[in-house]
RNA sequence: UCCUCAGUAGCUCAAUGGUAGAGCAUUCGGCUGUUAACCGAAGGGUUGUAGGUUCGAGUCCUACCUGAGGAGCCA
């Protein structure tokens, strides 16, 4: 038995006729008398045994044959290349040894036909084990390693330190919680967002990072997760067209557009959600609209240069329909303008204090931006609804599993 | 909070106001290359809840509960 070399699904490829053993969790079983094609899922890729009844003692035929979905088993064996395996690769199974056999009494709820989403969620526990979800996790994984290592590529690891403290060139990255009462498939009411904040940078340092971060991670997801892609059916032209520079245009030119094409939105509302659609529908690439109302954009975004009813902030919207994915903007540096700004929305001045004491030592231009990575990854990945996107989604009214 | 749609077997769904059904799952039987395997059989139901109309309600009406995704609001 300790001949036998644990190994994962995802490396059986370069372990062909070599003992090894595989320890997973009972996929699905397909059984034709005196053959029987358990597939085997191990965390790293699923793989189809096979087992005749007349090359292994009886007991591991009967053993394999009376498996239950989702039943735990390490089984032992030789793999193979395998024309007509699914995957291409196959194991010989000489034995197996059952760690749990899921009772037939309480057989595992979700089964290889169709369920409804309600269903699914009710038992998201178990449906991350399902293919789909495992292929969109790992290009959730991706895009937030390609996150990590654009800033760190960016910087530097010891440049940072001295950015940080010199340039102030950080970025913070963790969940949000939000309470807002949004039920769609665009909202989470936990999401996750890099907010990266430059020092000495203006809106166009904005809009140029956001494009290369954006163009970086989709490449690196095309780079590394075909194999999920695939999986998901995502068409990855899509995702190979993903280049710059992403077309540029203004709120005030995006307002024409919008009104051409039949929309009632007047100058000074802020887009809805078919209004996006419209603005991406016929493009390729995501698009940035900037210079938005000062009306509805938060109090601290900079005032244009040339006129003072539009502010320096920049939207960046997914194509096919998928919405703002990123929002920022350059931010007020000048301290009497900060504190007019706090009194027009009739903020708390104290609670801001700590916020106004950054513009008196040493303000200096800057501008920085969020980017929400459920969004992103609903749209990398071609999904109905982000909550497919993290894990366990905490939603309105859901907070369980 | 508002609007729209939906709730029938463990799951996905059928059923002109007239005997509640199929596929999958489970159990039993068959099958040596299956690809969500297939073939045969069995068990499985207070039709979301409470009222109402009717000779008769899964179906029509009212209220409520639950869910979905739109609006508002937000990211």
């Amino acid at each position: 038995m300790s001949d036998y070399r644990r190994i994962t699904i995802a490396s059986a490829g370069s372990h062909a006729g070599e003992p090894v053993e595989i320890a997973g969790w009972l996929y699905n079983l397909r059984k034709s008398g005196k053959i029987i094609f358990p597939l085997l899922r191990d965390g790293s890729g699923i793989i189809q045994g096979v087992c005749v009844k007349s090359q292994v003692p009886e007991q591991v035929f009967e053993d394999l044959k009376n498996l239950t979905q989702e039943s735990s088993v390490i089984v032992r064996g030789k793999c193979r290349a395998e024309q007509r395996a699914p995957g291409g690769f196959e194991m010989d199974i000489e034995s197996v040894q059952i760690v749990q056999r899921v009772p037939e009494e309480t057989p595992y709820p979700i089964t290889p036909k169709d369920h409804g989403t309600e269903f699914l969620f009710d038992h998201r526990h178990l449906h991350l084990r399902s293919r789909r979800q495992h292929a969109v996790l790992k290009v959730r994984h991706e895009v937030i390693k390609a996150i990590r290592d654009y800033f760190v590529t960016q910087s530097g690891q010891l440049y940072n330190e001295a950015t940080a403290m010199a340039f102030g060139k950080t970025y913070c990255f963790g969940p949000t919680f939000r309470a807002e009462k949004s039920k769609t498939r665009r909202h989470l009411t936990e999401f996750w967002m890099v907010e990266p904040e430059m020092a000495y940078a203006d809106l166009e340092d904005v809009k140029r990072v956001a494009e290369e971060l954006i163009v970086f991670m989709t490449g690196r997801v095309l780079e590394n997760r075909k194999t999920e892609l695939a999986t998901l059916e995502r068409d990855v032209s899509k995702l190979e067209a993903i280049k710059g520079p992403f077309p540029r245009i203004s709120y005030d030119e995006a307002v024409k557009i919008l009104q051409g094409k039949g929309s009632e939105i007047q100058w000074g509302g802020d887009f809805g959600g078919t209004d996006e659609t419209i603005l991406t529908a016929d493009q390729e690439r995501p698009i940035m609209v900037d210079r938005f109302p000062s009306s509805f954009k938060a109090f601290y975004f900079q005032p244009a240069e040339d006129r003072d009813d539009v502010v320096l902030g920049v939207d960046v919207l997914a194509p096919e329909g998928y919405g703002e994915i990123i929002g920022g903007g350059q931010r007020i540096h000048d301290p009497e303008l900060l504190l007019k700004r706090i009194e027009e929305h009739k903020l708390p001045k104290e609670a801001f204090d700590w916020y106004i004491d950054l513009r008196k030592y040493g303000t200096v231009p800057h501008a920085g931006f969020g980017m929400g990575i459920e969004r992103c990854v609903a749209w990398i990945c071609g999904l109905e609804h982000i909550r497919e996107t993290i894990a366990f989604p905490r939603m309105l009214y859901t907070l369980r599993p």
